[in-house]
DNA sequence: GATGAATGAGGATTCATTCAT
DNA sequence: CATGAATGAATCCTCATTCAT
């Protein structure tokens, strides 16, 4: 039997291959590269915007090469808001249980780190892409909340309650809507993203001023 | 919600008896039929994901006609914003000067107003598609912060400042960063979006809370 | 509010129409140079091998004016077929049902028609595509089975059993396997096209050694 | 049924007491397992759409480890046929002229055979994708042609002959085409793979008619 | 020899935009 | 003015093949 007709079925040139992951440390790294350049594209193209080749390219990976970590497109964005998102809450709480001083302290902590943590890296990115893209993307919207949202409230909450209880805030409005406390960060993330370049803020000043309203409303004398 | 004028795009040579005289506004409320289908199908799917040809159909035109008062799928979503904000901001500014009271009499009747005539409207909408697109369209932030965020902070400042002035509030921490106000009522307004469905908020005793700190924190028996 | 901030969304160029198909014919006619083109180049290098690229070309239409026929490829195929194979069982129906001769006639004019019909023209290739395609698609199965098969066979079987009914035949085998009559059909169209190259076959002689054998085993003294 | 050896593709320099003195069956083994997986699979999707990571997986080896055997898909399908009709064509020889009975006989046995040797097993998918993948590899029908057609219709032709000549047969139509013998073969093996699941037929009864209806025209009274 | 990660050509499908009617 | 058929650029994803380990 004649071996092979040629070119029956185009022949794909392929090109030599790059040095293939074969530790786990290898795969990880690589994995981390990808989602770097991910977040660089999603955070400056958007979602749909945005196109895997470029993702690709900024982490000098092949387009297939990607599909060997997510499924999709979709999946892509998932994992990087997981993996970005994941640490932070954690860090959080690991951060604030540590302390064991007043309500007022720990909000500075919180705001502190709100601002060097999450304001001041590439998480910033990942939380306004989450803002944006979670509302066609309801696993997404459902991720948040359950593994962000509700243990960042659990955290802001107690430390309302506990200030209640011990008698440092004279009233509940933050245990009833410990959103009021964070409201402002949400603000400052979304101004830093669309009008830091038409008018910048102070962002430490407003924390300060924030916090310095909430003080006086709860505490005895206003302190 | 006034609209905006569809572009004159050229003028028609009538034959007097042909067109009853009411072209212009058919002009216009046809306009309005695209920008409210066009607010709908991009509230729905986001503005990358709708497809020209669903504005078109739930506008009841054919897809070719957007084309004449507007120049493309960018320029529907400006005039939609354009149209569906610029009136909002001047209707308060209306309501607000009318009403001479106390500050905190005015700022309750903002996040009544906040309450009733943008979260509980289509206008929710708008503002929504504007913090997700308005990163990808410079244009878009510049409009917005022109026509709404500017007159909208002045708006907040000057109550701020005459509750100082006249001695109402004792401090000028929302003179400074007037942005402490309205804050919840971006939180609510993303909540809304993403979360009311795994777990409702009631945002007018939000709004309760939050004036309720407020005034506690800025008048002087904290009442 | 400065108009479309320009290339944020690429601008894709677009090329002037050709005359759009307003009339009813006219879509008709060029659906079928569509389907023409199909049958060209599905025939050539089979259902997956096909670029909707080249029958776009061939069909002299652009890649997306198909879509404006069928909603897929496989939706081509499959209207393909049944535009190619329904009319040829009804005037297969309408041709035998004409002749009221023997039975032995009314097979010779099926042959005549399967050689000329069939064998001769595009169609061959259709039903090719057909036992080809069908396994993996049971709905082609399921409309050739229900269109065709079954309408073919009755009409095989009612030529049986009428000459059986009415003396012709002596024993009912053909009334039991229709499909023993076009068993060589089904030959001469395979060898037709994988081997008429390595060995022509003169069809119609084999057509003819086949019905003779079938009336010698049927009638009552082999004539 | 016995399968093609895999091409050589290097010898090894074995370390003695490395590995033990089985290696070329094992080479032998391993190669069967992927062709059977191949056909398995080949059979189930068709050519195309077929991955070799599929047949990998069902052969137990690695995706790269079918290209020590085979130089492509193609080579692969290729092979796969060549092992698996081959030999069919072999056993049929032997098996045929093992008897010397009546062509009667001979032609029962073959159509047993045809049952139970091809499309009781999995050869009839090897069968199926021949006829399936063959016009679109000239290279595949040359094959077939040369290995198996022109040595099958031989011995039908032969068989035919013989009666003939000793005069069981009054006529020469199956000696000027064999493939009459064959052709409901060709035809159940068709059915078999589509109509099957809609309508059951009774293979062996079929057969049964077709050589009832032969003997009785080719012999002398029709017995 | 075996492995399977990496590659990147390939193709189906979508849809903003144009323009003949 | 309106229409909607036609266009074709754009992009996701697949998978045969390669080759470093």
């Amino acid at each position: 039997m004649p071996r092979a007709s040629p070119p029956e079925v185009s022949r794909r040139k392929r090109t030599p291959n790059r040095a293939p992951a074969r530790s786990e440390e290898d795969r990880q790294e690589k994995f981390n590269r990808i989602l770097d350049a991910a977040l660089d594209v999603f955070s400056e193209k958007g979602f749909a915007r945005t196109r895997l080749e470029d993702v690709a390219v900024r982490a000098g990976v092949a387009k297939g090469t990607i599909y060997l970590y997510v499924p999709s497109k979709q999946g892509l964005l998932e994992a990087l808001i997981r993996s970005g998102i994941g640490g932070a809450v954690e860090e959080l709480e690991r951060h604030l249980s540590s302390l064991d001083g007043s309500a007022e302290m720990r909000l500075r902590a919180l705001f502190h780190f709100f601002r060097t943590e999450i304001l001041g890296t590439r998480r910033r990115n990942i939380v306004r892409l989450l803002l944006v893209e979670a509302e066609r993307i309801p696993a997404l919207a459902d991720f948040y909340y359950r593994e962000v949202l509700t243990r960042a409230l659990r955290i802001l909450r107690t430390i309302a309650r506990d200030a209640v209880a011990r008698g440092e805030f004279t009233s509940d409005e933050l245990v009833r809507f410990p959103q009021l406390i964070i409201a402002p960060g949400i603000v400052a993330l979304i101004w830093s993203e669309l009008f830091q370049r038409l008018e910048p803020m102070d962002v430490e000043a407003m924390f300060d001023a924030h916090l310095t309203l909430l003080m006086r409303a709860l505490k005895e004398d206003g302190a």
